[in-house]
DNA sequence: CACTCTAGTTAGGGGGCTTGCCTACAACGG
DNA sequence: CCGTTGTAGGCAAGCCCCCTAACTAGAGTG
């Protein structure tokens, strides 16, 4: 347990100072005391300290723009080389790596098209490079389209399931580049934490169904990853296939879904489908969702997900226990969930950085 | 966020005496100040102010026990009547009530056995009655053998599942009686609870197989109940039944294990059925739980469970994925689960007094 | 040029925690 | 019996964190 000490007091002041700052980026000495409910002296202080940290600095900018009489106060803001966090989405067809910086602004996106999952390790290094030597890195998180393994952040091939990146160590690759963690998960994790910061609910299930089909589990507000991270991989989920109970990725198998020579599924033939069979399997993904994780709605993404919403509406309205089914909301859901972790990551290092 | 006060420093301080007081039980000033890591006049300054409220209280004993030379010390513990806290457990077979006191010790315990559910509602209210009048309980943790609505506490009948108990608000019957919150659960979430304290592991989850069916998920260390609180209730998860795809719950129907007039399990009849039918039906639940909460091991517990432990065992043996399958190691799990429970939300109660 | 109004500083008070030293007092040994 | 030893607890001083209140600094305004 903490320890009652005065140095805790000190950086509690310091951590509202750094707060305030990063989510209004430029404020005077008067305005942090009444934005954070310190006193002048105090606000005074921990100012003095966070500058001569290098953590705030003096913009340079004074008051008076038509603000009025009085004296001129002085504008601080977080330091100009204060950090950012690089995302870094690992997608089939190519790697897209931004920056965000303690605002939230992303200030830099680059995307580098790839043929083939192979070049993939070629890539990543070379794009984490480039963004390194422009910024001062202090994290990153990355976004891969196959499962993640929890504890060592590796991309794992589960039997018989779309393996869409490959074999790929990016923590090995990306680590030594930077000076900080890098946090690696499943892109629909990610998608589901964007999707969860849009619906506010605290208890959902995300459904992606693309190429690759994933599932998320958000319980008590935070994405359930499992023991090895590997939770809501449902590509073997026994479900309702046409000639009966059949994994579920069987199911595209059976139906002429997936692509020759890959082992995903292929989206475009995918759309002349039967939507009943495939809503059906769906419901048996859902049914067992519904059962075991208590979701308060289901949330259906992915680039042919929400195409069949109403035929798996249809379809959970025959099941036992009813649920919400919606499409999901988020555009580039991976890499905007990536982000917000990656911020939320930021600020909390640089607070801590204060210390 | 906390506001950096004085106080602040203060609660803390407080907080440190109070929970070495509970782990310890009577502790002189000195002893005090070693345990927590305060300074001697912070834990008198402490300690005076504790006891002024009433918290804490000088035992009247002093240390010249055989413990050696020097000057006597007094002993400090918390006041006699700081309060405990009231753990009922409800089954169909009667209703047990329990009083922890803040060290953890159960001070009270009664039985009341029940011939039908229907006595339930007539005897809870006398049970805690008497509880009640003889001690200070602040607050009351109720495991009930249903599922259980998170929000309401109210006891739920899902469509065709066992309803062991049957209607009950157990927050509208107790939370008069008593001035605190009234939380109600599930058993086979307290079961697993109990579980996770004993085993350490921070993902699993535990299947209960009795007169009901159950099952709890533990991730992150913690139990997720999802949305209504009904995660788990796999009665109805679609598994591999005696003939073809079946309702878990209706496989026992197939075999004529349900007991006749009621939704129960028949627990003796089922004794003499084929393990190998139960271990497929029970794998494939197995199998969905590994494919949507990635468990590191699967505890299997309810008064008939562990006794098909080697067949569930071969049985998720032939799963696509593996998993580690245990039976349950906890006696009495429920109220262990809701006792545990109860102590640590007392502990935080009386901390939280303190402020 | 006095007045007004805002930014920031200074002074002083209250209080929490620590260190260091002191007193109280029981047991022990000569 | 009396000095020694060792522990419980108290007291004082010092540090430092935050606050309020009053003051200074400095730019507009009439």
């Amino acid at each position: 347990m903490t320890r009652p000490s005065q140095e805790l007091l000190r950086s509690i002041s310091d951590e509202h100072v750094l707060r305030s700052l990063m989510s209004e980026r430029k404020l005077t000495r008067a305005e942090l005391a009444t934005t954070t409910g310190l006193s002048k002296p105090t606000v005074s202080e921990s100012v003095r300290r966070l500058v001569e940290s290098g953590l705030v600095a003096d913009t340079g900018e004074r008051t008076p723009g038509g603000r009025g009489k009085g004296r001129v106060g002085s504008f601080y803001s977080l330091a100009e080389d204060i950090g950012v966090a690089l995302v870094i989405a690992i997608a089939p067809d190519g790697i897209t790596a931004e920056c965000v910086d303690a605002y939230g602004d992303v200030v830099g996106r680059t995307h580098h098209p790839i043929a083939d999952p192979a070049e993939v390790a070629a890539v990543l290094p070379s794009v984490a490079a480039e963004t390194v030597a422009a910024h001062n890195v202090r994290l990153c998180t990355v976004s891969a389209a196959d499962p993640v393994d929890r504890r060592t952040g590796r991309l794992v091939q589960l039997p018989d399931s779309p393996f869409l990146v490959g074999e790929l160590d990016p923590v090995a690759v990306l680590g030594p580049l930077l000076h900080g963690p890098v946090v690696v998960d499943n892109d629909v994790n990610w998608a589901a934490q964007a999707e969860h910061a849009a619906l506010g609910v605290a208890d959902f299930a995300y459904l992606f169904l693309d190429e690759g089909l994933g599932c998320a589990v958000v319980s008590d507000g935070e994405v359930r990853r499992g023991h090895s991270g590997l939770a809501g991989e449902i590509s073997h989920l026994i479900t309702a296939g046409p000639s009966g109970a059949t994994p579920f990725i069987e199911v595209f198998g059976e139906l002429g879904l997936r692509r020759p020579g890959t082992t995903a599924i292929d989206v475009a033939r995918l759309r002349t489908a039967d939507p009943v069979v495939l809503a059906r399997a769906i419901g048996g993904v859902v049914m067992a969702l519904v059962t075991l994780a208590d979701p308060e709605v289901v949330v259906i993404g992915g680039s042919w997900g929400p195409s069949l919403l109403g035929a798996i509406r249809d379809e959970c309205a025959r099941l036992p226990r009813q649920v919400d089914v919606v499409a999901a909301s988020v555009a580039s859901p991976s890499l905007t969930g990536a982000r917000a972790s990656a911020l939320d990551q930021l600020r909390t290092a640089l607070v801590t950085a204060s210390r």
